[in-house]
DNA sequence: ATCCCTTTGTGAACCGATGCACAAAGTCGC
DNA sequence: GCGACTTTGTGCATCGGTTCACAAAGGGAT
C-alpha cells in the first residue's frame, strides 16, 4: 500500500486560491443536503465557474477524485479547509467601529469559517467602552497591546482613508501581515505584507462604466462575477 | 488645424477599466492640493502601481498627455470620469437594510462619485416606513415600482444568501442590468447583466492562506493589493 | 475477467495582461 | 531658433491564466 497522494506542488495559483473559498462554500451547501459525491460538473456549476477551471485548481491541491465517480464532499471539503488554512481559526481586530465596522463586528458570517472577531479598536472617546457584538471598545492608544494580548493576526480597517496608513503602519511594526482595507487609499506596505482592499465606490464606477456602455451603443454586454 | 486626440478605441480591457477608478481617486487628491500637472511616473506611485501600465491604460482612452511634461490633473479627471460614466448621476437601489444595508446607506462615500441612493427597500415590517439616511425605507412588494419610479440603474443587493436569487430574478425583469451582489451566493443571470460580488469571507480567507504560508515555510510571500 | 461507460487529470494552444525598453514628440533655456 | 532634456506612447517579449480535448483511470455490469 502505497500514499495515494500527497499535497503536491507548493505554488498554488493566485486565481486558483481565489477561487478555493468558493467551492468550499458550495460543498458546504451539498454537505447539508446530505451529498455524499459530486462531479467537477456539478460542483463547478453550483460554483459559478466552468469544469475544466475546477478541475485544474483541484489538480493543484493533489489528486483527491475517483475518474468515474467524482470527489467525496466530505474529504474534499477537508482538504480545501487545510489547504486555506481554515482548520485553525484566526483572532480578527477590527479597527474603526462606525457604520462599517459596526455591521462586520455584527456579521455572523466570519465566526462560520474560523474567522474570530476578537477584539473592536476605535479612536472615538464616545465609542469606546461599548459593548458591541459582546465585546468591549478598546482605545486605539492600546492597539499594540490589544494585538498582542488577543493574538490577533489579521487586522481589518474601516476608519477613514486619513487614518488607515498611520495605523497599518503600528500594526505592522507589531508583527501583523494580513490586512483587509475598506479605506479608499493604497496603503503602502513592506514586503512580505498582504494587503486586501475592498472598496465599494470602485465596483460602482465599474458597473457604471459598463451600464454606460450598453445604454450609448447596442453592442455587446460582459457578464463578470 | 485638425483634431487633437479623438475617444480612440472602444474596446478598453476589463482590467484597465478597474483601475481607472483608482488614477481618478488619486487624481483628485491631487486636484485639491492644487496640482495642475502630473507625471505618469507620479501618478501610478499615488495610484500604486507601475508608470509603464498607467500609461498603457491611459492610452486606451485617447492621447491625452503631453510628452516632456505630463498629464493636465482636471483634464484627465474629466476624461476619465467621462469614460466611466460618471458625468451623468445613477440611481441606486439598495435592497435589505439590516447591518450592512444601513452602513452603505450612511455612507456618503458614493454620493461624491455621481451615486445616489435613490431607495431603500426591506421585506421586514419592522424596517418598512422607518426613515434612514434621510430615506424612507420601502417595502419589497414594491420593489418593481419602486425602481421604476426612482428610475433606478443599478441594484445593490445586501440581503440574505437564500433570498437574493428571487430579488435578483425581479430587478432582472423590469429591466436593471447591473447588480452589486453582498449576499455570499452565485447569482445566475442573463447575458448582458453585470453582477459584481464583494464577498468579506473570501477576503478573509484568501488572507488565511498566505498567513498560514507565511507561518508554516519561510518561503516567500507575496504582496497582493 | 473483461468490456463499457463515466469522469478525472493534464498537455497544449490560446488569450489577455504585464513590464521592458526605446523612438517619437514636445518643452524649456539660452 | 536650436539643442539638450524630459516624458509619453507603444512594439515586443513574457507571463499567468483559461479553455479545449483526450488519454488514462476507475467502477460496475455481465
Ligand atoms: N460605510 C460604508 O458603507 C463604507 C463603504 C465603503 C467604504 N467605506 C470606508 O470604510 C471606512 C469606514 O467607514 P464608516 O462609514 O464606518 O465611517 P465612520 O465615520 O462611520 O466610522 C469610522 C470610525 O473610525 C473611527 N476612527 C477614526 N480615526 C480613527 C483612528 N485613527 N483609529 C481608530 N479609529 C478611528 C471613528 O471614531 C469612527 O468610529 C471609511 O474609510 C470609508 O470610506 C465605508
Ligand atoms: N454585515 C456584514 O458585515 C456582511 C459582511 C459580508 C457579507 N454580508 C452579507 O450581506 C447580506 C446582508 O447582511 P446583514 O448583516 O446586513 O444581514 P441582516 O440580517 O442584518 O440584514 C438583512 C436585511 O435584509 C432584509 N431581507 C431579508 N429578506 C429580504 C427580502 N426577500 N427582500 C428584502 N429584504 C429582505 C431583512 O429584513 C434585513 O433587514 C447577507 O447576505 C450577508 O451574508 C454581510
Amino acid at each position: 500500500m502505497k500514499s495515494p497522494s500527497q499535497p503536491r506542488d507548493r505554488g498554488i495559483p493566485e486565481a486558483t486560491v481565489a477561487r478555493l473559498p468558493l467551492y468550499l462554500r458550495a460543498l458546504h451547501g451539498m454537505a447539508e443536503r446530505g451529498i455524499a459525491t459530486v462531479s467537477s460538473e456539478d460542483l463547478a456549476g453550483a460554483a459559478g465557474v466552468n469544469s475544466a477551471k475546477l478541475r485544474k485548481d483541484l489538480s493543484h491541491l493533489g489528486s483527491y477524485g475517483t475518474r468515474g465517480v467524482g470527489y467525496e464532499v466530505e474529504y474534499l471539503v477537508y482538504q480545501i479547509s487545510r489547504e486555506l488554512g481554515l482548520t485553525q481559526d484566526w483572532a480578527v481586530a477590527i479597527v474603526g467601529v462606525g457604520n462599517l465596522g459596526r455591521a462586520l463586528a455584527n456579521y455572523g458570517g466570519f465566526v462560520s469559517r474560523g474567522f474570530r472577531v476578537a477584539a473592536l479598536v476605535d479612536a472615538d472617546p464616545e465609542v469606546v467602552g461599548d459593548t458591541i457584538a459582546g465585546l468591549n471598545v478598546e482605545h486605539i492608544d492600546d492597539l499594540e497591546a490589544v494585538i498582542a494580548r488577543r493574538g490577533v493576526s489579521i487586522v481589518v480597517l474601516a476608519i477613514p482613508a486619513a487614518a488607515a496608513q498611520k495605523v497599518c503602519d503600528r500594526v505592522i511594526a507589531v508583527g501583523v501581515t494580513s490586512i483587509l482595507n475598506f479605506a479608499p487609499v493604497v496603503l503602502s506596505v513592506p514586503d512580505g505584507v498582504d494587503v486586501r482592499k475592498v472598496d465599494l465606490s470602485i465596483e460602482l464606477q465599474i458597473l457604471a462604466f459598463h451600464e454606460q456602455r450598453k445604454a450609448g451603443g447596442p453592442l455587446m454586454a460582459v457578464d463578470s462575477q
